[in-house]
DNA sequence: CCATGAACCTGGTCGC
DNA sequence: TGCGACCAGGTTCATG
């Protein structure tokens, strides 16, 4: 699924057509897309109402509609695009927003994705941590939180109560910047990592939405354009590749029941004091 | 508090 | 070609 950088890359492409236009209509396909309101909420509470605006919080992206919002989670397969045409006709779209003679398209070939209707901002921030990018991500708050838990380091990663935006492609790639392995307890790191690791996570989701986003498999946000992170990509679906540093294997591994790519060499597992 | 496994879904790939 | 097993960028819930 899509992780911080494709959100943030959806929630940009979408806001581009969509600031101060109002939806006619919502057509569902797949009953459990709403998750919280049904259509007859949409059509009193949402439809008429002017799209003010759209941005990311984690890994939701948020439409706000004269202060109702609407938060669209993309899950593993979401896609959310504009279409211009008959694309809402596709195989797996489990619902579309018309707007004049548009379409705010939802493809989701799992159906895991889902929509949710807010009054504010609260619900999601009580559940959700800091955001990456911003100046409460610093060193020593992933420092202290490190150490206050004893936990595999790629499962509180990817836990999104204390970061938010990290999924499994950016945890195996920040991880490996940081020549941590991914089995590693939080709290037995040393400061040194832990500030290169800090230094990792924004490095690469920078980096990833610069570039638009990856790309693995059949996810991109929108039919013109496909992200391109993923030729930067270091450890990442490269199993059996030599590692950019040392040339040893890469290796893929379980961990947190994930799929792990790292440099058995570069990132080997100790403990560590101090 | 933490780890594990199952559940939610569909489709692609790999081995036989 | 066919079939079963396993895998997939996420999250939530139950259980120990």
């Amino acid at each position: 699924m899509p992780e911080l950088p494709e959100v943030e890359t959806v929630a940009q492409s979408i806001k581009k057509h969509l600031i101060g236009i109002k939806f006619d209509s919502l057509t569902l396909n797949w009953k459990k897309t709403l998750h919280n309101f049904t259509p007859a909420d949409f059509k009193n509470k949402l439809q008429g109402k002017s799209i003010s605006n759209i941005y990311r919080r984690g890994k939701y992206i948020i439409i706000d509609l004269d202060g109702q919002l609407l938060a669209v989670h993309l899950r593993m397969t979401g896609k959310l695009y504009v279409a211009k045409k008959d694309e809402y006709k596709r195989k797996h779209v489990s619902l579309y927003l018309k707007f004049k003679d548009n379409y705010l398209v939802f493809e989701d070939t799992r159906k895991f994705g889902r929509f949710y209707l807010y009054k504010n901002l609260d619900h999601l921030n009580q559940k959700l941590g800091v955001e990456p990018l911003s100046i409460d991500f610093t060193k020593d708050f992933l420092f202290n939180g490190m150490k206050q838990r004893k936990r595999q380091i790629k499962a509180f990663l990817l836990d999104q109560s204390f970061v938010v935006g990290l999924g499994n492609i950016y945890v195996d790639e920040a991880l490996w910047h940081a020549k941590i392995h991914p089995l590693s307890t939080s709290n037995e790191i040393s400061k040194k990592k832990i500030y290169k690791l800090h230094e990792g996570i924004v490095k690469v989701l920078k980096e990833s939405i610069k570039l638009g986003g990856t790309t693995i498999r059949d996810y991109t946000y929108d039919f013109a354009y496909a992200g391109n992170y993923a030729l930067n990509l270091a450890v990442f679906n490269k199993q059996g590749t030599p590692c950019l540093d040392c040339r040893a294997t890469i290796l893929k591994i379980k961990v947190a029941q994930r799929g792990t790519h790292f440099c058995p060499v570069c990132q080997n597992l100790q403990i560590e004091t101090q």
